[in-house]
DNA sequence: GTGGACAAGTCAAGAAACTTGATGCGTGTC
DNA sequence: GACACGCATCAAGTTTCTTGACTTGTCCAC
């Protein structure tokens, strides 16, 4: 349970991280699958685990009936830390097909259903160019969208960042077409083309830079049983919670939970939080929005573009 | 790039694994980098470079201006495989505070913004308790859901499977004190009591057991070019998606995606999906729940609980 | 320019870590 | 009761990794 006095190896670690694994998750484990997972003999693995067994004697016990080491009753995870949600996340990624069983340590998974409208798997290609587009400052020639098979104009974008809403990969760019900041989504870019150096200032993108604090409560339309479960469950003090947001990402949120409707048009259940601020996010989106143009405009009177 | 010939050590296996990484997101990686993640000396590192370069020579030349191996044009990731998912799952979970960048592989990580609306940490206590119901078929008591602090009546419940649906995890569970089968969000399970064998067959629950075709269609309120975005995100075939679902969890993909609002009511920008068997969907999750129930009662005739 | 800091490559000797092979022990199965 | 299976332990041998010493190339400050 408690710490180790001496430094251990990266690799023994890994394999008592294994073992704390096994036990959290399915309660036993063989001496047979530490060898088979780490390509190790089953001596090096009687090693290992008599290791484990000496940081954590109250975890583990071997049962000679069912031939497996077992959980015992003390179990505290030794090496696992507190979190379980990144293998919540892997059981999911799972489900989803993202990520083969055999590349996890899961083996004998409790019955289990991930239910999600799967989405497009990200293609590694793009997001590498976007990546390098991103380090290096460059704006890059794309194909975007051009789904119902008519030939779209070509685009050209400098990404500058990268954001995550509702399920969704956004690169954060400078578009040459419109000269403005816009998000387009990883998944439906097609296709990466040329790239150049890029001039335009990512600090002109206002609608990145500035965050609002975004004031949540539940709806007031719930029962007040109601509303204390919405409020315990997203960690809400004083019955409300304050989020800080940059104001571009804040269109995402506000879409995906219904805080974008006036109260009272939607079935409570179905819009179980409002934003109390909803006006002021609005119209201050709006502004950056107009500021950022005005700049870019601005800043593009000489080296003018298209 | 391509496979090698010969069987490597997992050890260093993850070190090859490390360097592909760390080309393939950062770009660039220093053998001090490689010695420091895995605790090896730097001569060691010298030795994995150099494997590395012998296998996939195209992807990385070392850069003395920059004091840096640097990926090449000709990069195509060894190791890595082809999935991306799992590593932007890791970048979700940082910004969602889940897991610390220091136990990833990332390091210089691009500007990015995580949005979403943080939900309280699974206990992991609590996880394991009913981990462990689910394995042994026990029943167990619980304090579920007290959050307006006033005093719940304790409730005893046998789960058998987990289910992942719109960002909740729940215990598929018999529960004693309704007599049916029933969804226990995880997170709102505050504590563990006793437990024992449950003689409750898993089996009954009919509602988690079928599965039904949920036939989902873009919306055709939305115009021709985005239903046919919206078709290729979800990669339908035929402008269709035909998705099994377990009876019981289609209630959570309906209400997640407002496919359970008649169409016409919402803006359609809601309700970018609807499903085309929306009554025969939900009549049948009525009735199994209904079979389910009366197959419950008719099991306990004699022994009678409660 | 030149010296110093820094990152890396290489060589050789020694220390761990891991493997191979052999032997014994407890449990459940045919 | 013989046998298979999974584990523990010991000893000898091999591979892997570390330590220490020396060299190369680039950049930066003087």
């Amino acid at each position: 349970m408690a710490d180790d006095g001496e430094r251990l190896r990266w690799g023994v670690l890994q394999r008592l991280e294994f073992i704390d694994f096994r036990l959290y998750w399915e309660g036993r484990f063989n001496r047979s699958d530490v060898a088979a997972e780490f390509g190790i003999s089953p001596q090096q693995a009687s090693v290992d685990v008599g290791q484990y067994e000496r940081i954590a004697p109250d975890n583990v016990a071997y049962d000679p009936a069912a031939k497996a080491y077992r959980r015992t009753a003390g179990f505290a995870p030794a090496f696992l830390g507190e979190a379980v949600e990144p293998h919540l996340q892997q059981l999911v990624a799972i489900g989803n097909g993202w990520l083969r069983a055999e590349d996890t340590w899961f083996n004998d998974m409790p019955a289990l259903e991930v239910t999600t409208l799967r989405r497009r798997q990200t293609d590694p290609s793009v997001l590498l160019h976007v990546l390098d587009a991103v380090h290096n400052r460059s704006e890059i020639d794309i194909e975007y969208g051009s789904l119902t098979g008519s030939v779209q104009p070509p685009r050209t974008i400098a990404p500058h960042a990268f954001a995550y809403s509702a399920g969704r990969w956004y690169a954060r760019s400078w578009s040459r077409q419109h000269n403005d900041f816009r998000d387009y989504n990883i998944n439906r870019i097609a296709k990466v083309g040329d790239s150049r150096p890029s001039s335009v200032d990512p600090g002109l993108d206002f609608e990145w830079i500035h965050q609002m604090n975004l004031v949540i409560l539940p709806n007031p339309d719930l029962s007040a049983e109601r509303q204390a479960a919405v409020a315990w469950e997203h960690g809400m003090t004083d019955g409300r919670l304050v989020l800080p947001c940059r104001l571009s990402q804040s269109f995402y949120l506000m879409s995906e939970h219904n805080l974008d409707e006036p109260p009272g048009r939607l079935d409570p259940r179905k819009q179980q939080i409002v934003l109390q601020n909803r006006d002021e996010v609005t119209q201050a989106r709006k502004l950056a929005r107009q500021m950022s143009v005005e700049a870019l405009a601005r800043a593009q009177g000489t080296d003018v573009v298209q």
